[in-house]
DNA sequence: AAATTATTTGCAAATAATTTGCATTTAGTT
DNA sequence: AACTAAATGCAAATTATTTGCAAATAATTT
């Protein structure tokens, strides 16, 4: 039972997408999974130490967005998050409780939206699919609260 | 029974958030009730055609969010939306639909999420309050769709 | 395994989005 | 009417993201 992370599957699931197998894209999933809370492009870029051009970190943020392998968080600064949409081991699709002031954040895994979506849909008078959806909720944390 | 949206009232609300009632404010909350759905910051300020400085827009728009006078929205565009928070006629808390293409919205408020934001602040280890949670759907819109 | 080709990358420059400094103006006092 | 703190406009700075193009590289074909 193979590592869910492992390389040669990665590769593998890149070209699944419909794309090439570049150090560049195999850094960024790499900095996703090992992340444990969404980051943002800067940050992505920051700890790829130099060894991909931030244009071409925006370039594949946007091509695996597309195909849904990541998803934008907002973290109500002004620039998106990101973070693997794929289920991993022990991590399935969830929400967030994000702190506006430091932007440290919390993974919520019990709110079943996808109920409501359905509903959603159901009542909708001008759209008949939904792709994503968000749920985030927002506060100070208990750290940033006792300054 | 005066209107929600008169001027007079306004203003008093403004001195009440602790500030002065300027016409920017007034303007960029005008725009605000105008509008049917979210808006950009650059939508507001073409809407003033003119008549208030660009910063000023910003600065006011971070001053009412601070306050929760305003709320943003994220449309997965590359900027916020922002709308009334404060309930006005027939409009009260909501969340939305929205078109990734186009961009057109569409409110939805029968979602309670205040039930989840309950247990979730029960549950959280390190966060005491929710202060603000968004709940947004993302779809393509039937008109986009037919293109 | 070298040649081929379509993608992808890096770099520099462009564009978009937002913020800031500072002199001037204005709303709400006194 | 004079005063004062807050708010504004303007220009410049910063931050975030995108784009054009020549060079590099992954996957394919020979």
């Amino acid at each position: 039972m193979g590592k869910v992370g492992n390389k040669g599957q990665i590769k593998e699931r890149l070209r699944t997408w419909g794309y090439k197998a570049t150090s560049a894209r195999l850094s960024i999933l790499g900095v996703l999974e090992k992340s444990p809370s969404p980051l943002s492009a800067q940050a992505i870029i920051d700890r790829m130490k130099g060894e991909v051009d931030p244009a071409t970190v925006y370039r594949n943020i946007k091509a695996l967005r597309d195909k849904g392998v990541i998803r934008p968080i907002d973290f109500r600064h002004n620039h998106a998050h990101y973070e693997l949409e794929t289920d991993r081991e022990k991590k399935r699709h969830h929400h967030h409780l994000i702190c506006t002031k430091c932007g440290a954040s919390e993974d919520i895994s019990y709110c079943d939206v996808e109920l409501l979506e359905e509903m959603v849909i159901r009542k909708s008078k001008s759209f008949s699919a939904i792709n994503q959806h968000s749920l985030e909720f927002y506060g100070i944390c208990d750290k940033c609260s006792k300054k």
